[in-house]
DNA sequence: CTGAAAGCGCTAACAC
DNA sequence: GTGTTAGCGCTTTCAG
């Protein structure tokens, strides 16, 4: 066999003007001196650092981290999946989050699953695909096919928004029972004993529903009359004040109300309003959120505020352990809490 | 030399339990036939396509879009650079981007720019490092890096949410200046000649003082009186009481209030409830936004509502185009628009 | 329609 | 502290 008559190598687009091996060159030295720079600067002597750098800067080069992910198996790639960014709940989280894992020159690979299972394996498989360092998730409630696909990955796997049932690794949030339980519980304080609670999309939202279980429970356990009242869409001002009509024609006699979320609340205010029934003195009103209008709205809105902040904040912190090596006993769980702000609707 | 007295292959961590190649050996064909059935199922047989396709869910495969990346030269994600998505009206195009995207098999990588060309910039060079297929900036003001670093990549380099300055490729949004002018112009409609502008962080948010800036123009050209009271936090109802509170001690014969969001004009229906000021007879008000509130609160707010929704989607359908290859001409424009919402607070 | 082969740009043993 | 080397898992010519 005659290599010498080998024909020439086939014509490759490039993928990229300037990689590493031209930074190594113009600064002499190897290419995988300059990916230790890159990695672990200190390791690299104070020359060799100069020059790298000042190839860099004169190239402008820029790492391709498909190409870094692909060799060192893992990627500074985190995957979050939440019901929908729109939500301010889901967007504080993802928004703190961020901020959080930019100090590890980690990025954020969103996905909304609208509340949809299947929606999410679909994701959970596609997020996969990016060998990413961890993967967030919303609630503990999953197809089993997604369960099995996250079942032996060796990243973090971090479900948030909820605690109480079995889950797949760790778990950063609170128990939404609890939030309803707080709601009832500071209703019959107030010497209320008609409680009513009013809730959006419960049927799809799962956490929503805790909170209202929790609520009749506690009601129960008083002995307080407690009934519900729904609607099937997203939550918002307009269904609020609608549900609130119906649940007067409904419950005429009711006399403290909590809602499923501050949007709702708000819209029960507005009614209120609309039809002069006075809040608290007649009706007591609890929301859901401390939103950025509950605390500015007339009355001012009583209200749980939950912990989307810090959620977001303490996954992060998670994923920098692992990170570090720091092989965190699986299955943690981190109870973010929510607080009370009592303020005029109650 | 001697082969045969090779040292043994190091040992390397696997990153990936099953591979391409694992497909394609249970499928019994070779690994290229399998890359080209996940990428043109129709250029395959089908015999071979059942084959693979029986390999693929037995094995539980999942592709490795690192490697895919590196060796197309081009990902399949989309960078998305917002200045948070705490704020709803990014929060809206992210989600209906994300939604559009999904049907080409597309993800969005998140940044938040926090109103800062020095964070955008470091933003857009983590972008790039993913190789993406598109990279989508809010607004059209960045730094001189950021520019050159943009300047001669090939893919799709798409400015939302602002028009009407020098864009770097393709710009999709509105006019600023137009949504403060049609507010001007409504409230003169209005037998309004006493106007004010309220605003929240002004000197970081751009486009909020653009819709100042024509607000004050077409007051001017009308022979209108208008002045501005703003304050530098982020908008919220309370801001929005503040400042209605100080613009009447400041301006008492205000009668037309323009607000730089809904959020601000939200605080100000409330300060003005609680101070019986009656909307729209003695203060008409007008916001922008169009939020879940507006059009439940008392009264009704009218307001501009732009089109975070459409942008999204034109955005993808860009991206997509360009993917399919249609070398769409460079520095398009699109402007989506702003509709007024005229309800009862003017 | 299918397969062989040559990398994409980088990391991580390992040797020096 | 620095260089050599062997891939990571996939795509894409190109030949058959």
């Amino acid at each position: 066999m005659d290599n010498t008559m080998r024909k020439p190598p086939r014509n490759r687009r490039k993928m990229q003007s300037v990689t590493m091996s031209d930074v190594a060159e113009l600064a002499n030295v190897s290419p995988s001196t300059v990916s230790l720079f890159l990695r672990k600067p200190e390791a690299v002597s104070a020359a060799a650092s100069q020059a790298i750098s000042r190839a860099i800067d004169k190239l402008n080069y820029v790492p391709n981290l498909m190409a870094g992910g692909l060799a060192a198996a893992s990627s500074r790639a985190v995957s979050i999946l939440v019901p929908s960014v729109r939500n301010a709940f889901f967007a504080e989280t993802v928004s703190s989050m961020q901020t959080a894992l930019k100090k590890q020159r980690l990025q954020l690979i969103l996905g909304h699953t609208e509340y949809d299972e299947q929606e999410e394996e679909e994701l959970v498989r596609m997020a996969l695909s990016w060998a990413p360092a961890a993967i967030v998730l919303t609630g503990l409630s999953h197809s089993a096919a997604t369960r099995r696909l996250l079942a032996n990955v060796a990243i973090p796997v971090i479900e948030i928004w909820e605690l109480g049932g079995p889950q797949i690794d760790a778990a950063i949030g609170f128990h939404h029972d609890q939030v309803g339980i707080a709601a009832a519980e500071h209703l019959i304080r107030q010497d209320r004993r008609n409680l009513l609670f009013l809730g959006a999309r419960m049927h799809q939202d799962r956490r929503a529903r805790q909170r209202c279980n929790g609520f009749l429970q506690a009601a129960k356990a008083t002995g307080a009359a407690a009934k519900v009242v729904e609607h099937p869409d997203t939550a918002s001002a307009e269904i609020g004040a609608m549900l609130l009509a119906e649940a007067l024609r409904l419950h005429p006699e009711a006399d403290g109300i909590a809602c499923s979320n501050d949007h709702i609340a708000l819209g029960v205010l507005f009614a209120c309003e609309r039809q002069k029934i006075a809040v608290p003195d007649r009706l007591a009103v609890i929301g859901f959120g401390d939103l950025s209008f509950s605390a500015a709205c007339n009355p001012p809105l009583t209200t749980i505020r939950p912990s989307g902040d810090l959620i977001g904040r303490e996954a992060a912190r998670l994923i920098e352990e692992h990170l570090h090596g720091e092989k965190a006993d699986a299955h943690r769980t981190i109870d973010t809490r929510f607080t009370l702000q009592h303020r005029r609707s109650s």
